[in-house]
DNA sequence: CAACAATAGTTGTTATTGACAACTAAATCG
DNA sequence: CGATTTAGTTGTCAATAACAACTATTGTTG
């Protein structure tokens, strides 16, 4: 279990994870970003868009049409933001935070079942270490200039143009 | 921490990972699923891409493109397979096989420096962890007959051949 | 062996995810 | 006030992937 297969490992768990779970969203007639924007804005509240942005590390554009496309469905409402006339306050309608509910429930029992060959101490171990995967992601995609590469979440920095 | 974060949890991480991969593996002039089949070839050999499509659990038709790009680029070959006229065997050329160990390589690096946060307990629990949910989704994604739902990529009961 | 079903691969089409660039309008700062 | 930054929109492009329809072979069965 050499540290030299982690590449392999994440890379695979990434994949097959993203394809599993977009049957279990399927069935609820929602996409999977949607449904992270549902489950995010369930979390932390109404929010303009650039903040849900960065918590989701997601580019503005991408933010902008998926919230759009909720907007369409009932899920969410953009209201005017009073302290700044160029944002929306994206907030939650009330179908919305029943999708997100509903979302959150089969999406975890997709997980249960998923990890269900697994012994419980397996499984709270999987939970914790995937919390700590998940910080140092996090970390990488947008809190600390990423060495690696710049891109552009990485950043806020410099990249002002060019 | 209960289970009910669980879902969560996954998503974030493949979603995050998948796009900081993506910029690790641009460097080499690859992207993430040519990356893959360079990977899958190095480990498994040559083989007709029936075969690859079951090991990666992807279809053929998207094995088929992505093969015939990385044929472009002379890194995998196509050969006739002289026990069948419909198919053929795929391997990496010279160039392919530097190619995936480079790609493999820089994964690597990738996911130690992402990890690198982490205590050696922890990256040795992640990886453990890693292991168990790829299996997990390995059995989910192809091996069983999904309770979730059959996906299509679920009916290979024997591997015949190899 | 001929008819037919299954399989390997190709091609066309579609959807999702997401980045980047260019733009508008509003806000902030010197 | 003017210059710059910021929020959001829109247009375009690429990667990932599924599904369907098709060709060509292979395997099966009467």
């Amino acid at each position: 279990m050499s540290a030299s297969e982690a590449g392999v490992l994440l890379r695979e768990v990434a994949r097959l994870y993203t394809r599993s779970q977009r049957a279990a969203v399927d069935c609820c007639g929602t996409t999977n970003t949607q449904c992270h924007i549902l489950t995010e804005l369930r979390d932390s509240g109404a929010q303009p868009m650039v903040d849900l942005g960065q918590r989701l590390c997601l580019e503005k554009s991408w933010i902008s049409r998926a919230v759009d496309s909720l907007v369409d469905e009932r899920l969410v409402a953009k209201k005017a933001n009073p302290a700044d006339a160029r944002s929306w306050i994206v907030s939650l309608t009330a179908a919305g935070k029943r999708r997100a509910e509903q979302l959150n429930e089969t999406l975890d029992a997709h997980v249960r079942g998923l990890l269900s060959p697994l012994t419980v101490e397996q499984r709270a171990q999987a939970t914790q270490s995937l919390q700590l995967v998940l910080s140092a992601l996090r970390a990488d995609a947008g809190l600390d200039g990423g060495r690696t590469e710049p891109h552009q979440l990485a950043n806020h920095a410099r990249q002002s143009r060019i």
